[in-house]
DNA sequence: TTTTATTGTCAAGCTTACTTTACATTTAAT
DNA sequence: ATTAAATGTAAAGTAAGCTTGACAATAAAA
């Protein structure tokens, strides 16, 4: 599942570091997530969209296998 | 986290049976989704979104913990 | 160029979404 | 009242999200 995570974090001008405490999830959890390696959990997903102040429909392109 | 699924589902005059093999997971997963019993994948939250037609965030309900 | 900040990635382990199987309970139809 | 359809739920296993720790690679700053 695509994803604008880093494009997003960048607009707010944050470090993988800094997005990752104020979600409460590891760095490596970030990293892994903007390249595509894994998709997120609906609760991180959520507070991703609460962040960004967007709808995950806006950050995660869904697309049916 | 709250949803509306069994709403939803009964909206379209579906059994747990049907919906579970449409969207491909098990009628398990849809009776445990229904009764709160765990969160679903950010995929299977889509499935729904798109089988409903609705966005994510008008099915499942996230208030931070 | 040397240092420092930022990001990439690997391995091993934990947690949880989800599966299959199986059976009990509730609801609806006959 | 019986039967059948729909739903609840438990146990055991698999898959994937996420963690910690550690180190390499890249980018930015001094």
């Amino acid at each position: 599942m695509e994803n604008l995570v880093r494009e997003k974090r960048m607009a707010l001008g944050m470090t993988q570091d800094e997005l990752s405490a104020k979600l409460d999830v590891s760095r490596q959890t970030i990293s892994s997530l903007e390249k595509g390696r894994y998709n997120p959990s609906i609760t991180l997903a959520f507070k991703l969209s609460k962040l960004f102040q967007c709808t995950i429909e806006e950050i995660f392109i869904y697309e049916e296998e």
